[in-house]
Parts: C-alpha cells; sequence; structure tokens
DNA sequence: ACCTGAACACCGTTCAAGT
DNA sequence: ACCTGAACACCGTTCAAGT
C-alpha cells in the first residue's frame, strides 16, 4: 500500500530484505486508522488491519501505539482536531453553544461510529480539554456559577456523543445491509417501525397505536435539534437574569 | 455448572453418552447469559462462555437464538421486564417522569454495561414498547402534542441510556483495575483527572485551570440528576400552560 | 427438531529473534 | 530502537453428521 512495488516473479521466493522495512511513525498509523475507519468503519479497524495497511504485521504496530484503546483514542483526537472554535462572545452564549454543538455533531457524524470511542474511553486528548475550556469558559464568562457550568458542559458533551453514536447506529445498519442511500433505508427502516407500531394491540397500548404519524414524522437530524433546544432552554433557566 | 455430576475417575474416558445431552431452551440460554453479565460484564458475554455453561459448544445455542446479537436483544428485554411503572397520573408527569426515569436508570445501572446493548441496537423488544407507552401516554394526556411528545420522549431515552452507560464504563474500568470499592475507585479517578486538570498551561486553559475544585465536585449521581432536571424544565417549556 | 465436533476466518497481545 | 514471524488464547458462525 505505502509504497508500489514491481511484485516478484511467482518462482522467486518474496522475501524482503531486512533494508526495505517500513518505516512506521505513530502519525502514519494513526492516519491509516482514520483512513480504514472512514472507509469501512469502527468495527474493521482492527490492529491487523492497520498492519496491512503497511503490509505487515500487528505487532510491529505496538513500537507506536500502547494498544487499540490507545490508537483509538489518538484517531479520535485527531478527529476533534477538525472542529473549529470560534471567539468567545458571552453575550451570544446561546448561539454559540448552539452552533457548537451542532459543529461537534456534524465533525463526529462525518466519521463512522467513531462516537463509540468517545462513549466508552472518557476521552482526555488535547482536543478534548481545548473544547472544555470553550464550553466552560463561555458558560462561566455568561455568568453561570462554576458548578453549573461544569455540570451543563458535562450534559452537552454527552448529550452530543450519544446521539451521534445513535445516528452512527442507523449507518451502520444501513451499510451492513448494502444500501447506500440514507433516503432509501431510511425509508424503510421507518416504514418497518411504523408498520410493528401499528401492528400492536390497541387495547394495550392506545396511545402508540393512535398516533403512529406523530412517532415516526421526525428524523435524527430534528431529533437532535429538539434534544438541543431542551437542553439549551434548561441551561438558560439556570443563567442569571440579564435584562 | 447445570447439573452437578460426581467427577469420573481421571483413568476413565469421560464421554458423555448422547441421551445425557443438554435440554436447552431459549429462556435457559437467556437466564445464564444474564448470570455472566451480571458476574463478569458485557465483554465476557461471549456465545462460547454462554455455552460453557451448560458444558457444550457454542453452536448448540444457535438452535435457540439466530445470533448473539438477537441474544443480547432478549436479554436486554428481559432485564426491562424488572421495571414497575405506576398508574399514570398526568397531573404529576413531571414527577412521574422523573420517578421513571431513575427507575430505568437503576435497572440499568444494575446490570453492568447492558446499556451498551440498547445504545447499540434500537430496542423493539416488548418491554421497550410497553416502556414507550407509558411515558408517550403520560406527555399526551398531560396535554402535550404528538409530535412533542414522541420527540421529548425519544430524547429522554436517549439521556437515561446513555448517563447509564457512561456510568457503566467507569464500573468496568474499576472492575479492570481490580478494585472492588467504588469510592476508592472514584477517588483515586478524579484525583488523576484533577491532577491533570492542574497541570495545564493556565494562559491557554484559565477557566479550566481556576476552577478545577467544580470540575471535579459532582460524581456521577448528581450529574444524571442534573441533565435530568434540566431536560425535565425544558419539556415543561413545551407544555400547554396548566395554571 | 435438536444437538454436536470440527473447521473457518477472524481477533489483541506477547515474546524471542532479528537488524 | 525498531521491526518481525510465530504463537497464544480468544472470537462468531457454518456445516455435515449425528440422534
Amino acid at each position: 500500500m505505502a509504497t508500489e512495488d514491481v511484485p516478484l516473479p511467482p518462482w522467486r521466493k518474496s522475501r524482503k530484505p531486512a533494508q526495505l522495512r517500513r518505516q512506521l511513525s505513530q502519525d502514519l498509523i494513526v492516519e491509516a486508522g482514520l483512513r480504514i475507519l472512514d472507509a469501512e468503519g469502527l468495527d474493521a479497524l482492527s490492529m491487523r488491519r492497520v498492519a496491512q495497511e503497511f503490509d505487515t504485521g500487528p505487532a510491529s504496530l505496538y513500537a507506536h501505539v500502547a494498544n487499540k484503546e490507545e490508537l483509538l483514542e489518538l484517531v479520535y483526537d485527531r478527529v476533534l482536531s477538525e472542529i473549529r472554535l470560534p471567539e468567545r462572545d458571552p453575550g451570544r452564549w446561546k448561539e454559540q453553544l448552539r452552533e457548537y454543538m451542532v459543529e461537534v455533531h456534524r465533525v463526529l457524524a462525518k466519521h463512522a461510529d467513531l462516537a463509540r470511542v468517545a462513549l466508552a474511553n472518557i476521552p482526555t486528548g488535547e482536543n478534548s480539554v481545548r473544547m472544555g475550556e470553550f464550553v466552560f469558559g463561555l458558560l462561566i464568562e455568561a455568568g453561570m456559577s462554576p458548578r453549573d457550568a461544569a455540570l451543563s458542559m458535562d450534559r452537552i458533551s454527552l448529550y452530543v456523543v450519544s446521539d451521534a453514536y445513535e445516528g452512527s447506529v442507523h449507518f451502520t445498519r444501513m451499510r451492513a445491509a448494502g444500501l447506500s442511500d440514507p433516503q432509501e433505508y431510511f425509508e424503510s427502516f421507518v416504514g418497518q417501525i411504523a408498520g410493528y407500531y401499528r401492528a400492536l394491540p390497541a387495547a394495550r397500548f392506545p396511545h402508540i397505536t393512535k398516533f403512529v404519524d406523530a412517532l415516526i414524522a421526525d428524523d435524527g437530524e430534528e431529533r437532535f435539534q429538539y434534544g438541543l433546544e431542551l437542553l439549551l432552554d434548561g441551561i438558560e433557566a439556570r443563567m442569571p437574569r440579564t435584562p
């Protein structure tokens, strides 16, 4: 993959001389991991698959990363580095917070089911603290108490990451089903859910069966927005008055 | 594990006659899976490990469950069956919703990292719809529009499950570290975080470094409660006036 | 219909041996 | 210091053969 070798004639035992060993590095490994993640998903991102990218075995990676967990955290932080943060403007804290959440969500959604890494690992990489300083600082400067700001920041992060992960579950299922058109997948999935709801016994499930249309009306993006506004309104209620 | 056999003398080839084959069933398999989950965590819950519980190989399970995913969903629904729901009282919708969220969170937290199954699978088992009918019906009866009720229910579920999962990540780490006292783990973990924050350059991270105490003040339970109230307040703001 | 052993195509990590 | 092949201890699932 790395260097395009001329293939050896089949009767020659293809033994690479030791001098041609690949020159690995942590950065190269992380980039390869990210490529695999984007193209094939998190489940395909194995140590063996990454090593394959350098025509070698998985043992070669352990000189540059401690283990798979560290590799995933490095890939995660690499992706977070794509997030650009504006200058803080506390007077517009609500708009800025909304924009921030949408931006983080967008970047995570771009990279398959990477959000699962964040959920499973409580990341503390460079970019995580950079983002933490932005949100925490914004809330503090807008007048919130440090305790409320810390708690709000924490809940905001959980919400964005968990919703991004939920979205990626659908994406992964779509890929597993061999579909490539999100629209097509979405309609067939929603159709199945609707059919299931309609088939439920109305006596035991009166509200679900009565309002199936409302239950399937909103897609992932609208659901994300709704929860986002719920949280923002809750946070606003805890913000000191600024009339 | 299942039947307490008298051990064979070592010189006897211990070959079970075919008539003594285990009598498997889906229920027995699900119960065994739940036992393993509770005792050793979700990562230990493999088809091979479940089969071991019946002194057989993993292939034997496939007559009763389609695959591992189905087994996990069955275990998940089995756990949800522990949740008791009260009579709906729309006048107390906020209290009832709070109690519901706390109850679901409590049951999930009891069963290791099972919440991961919910997050990865969009469950549609019997108990999921039972819970859905409760929450959706409560919001409808309290006067909410079907659309808002559907969206609110969806966000509530995501919040409870994702927070339960986040909590279980700590629990799993505690077990991996060989600790058994949550207090001990919590203090060492929080101590590490605090040390990391304090060591950050104050020029780039002025707010984090200044308010370390506030950032580490609240534990998982308090963070869960805080987000819960954020959501409830947001939902209340979308509820028609009832003065 | 249900159960089984063996096999297939994978995993992450370790270790001794190479350069 | 960095890279490697081989091995270890695992996975989920399939399949032909048994009862």
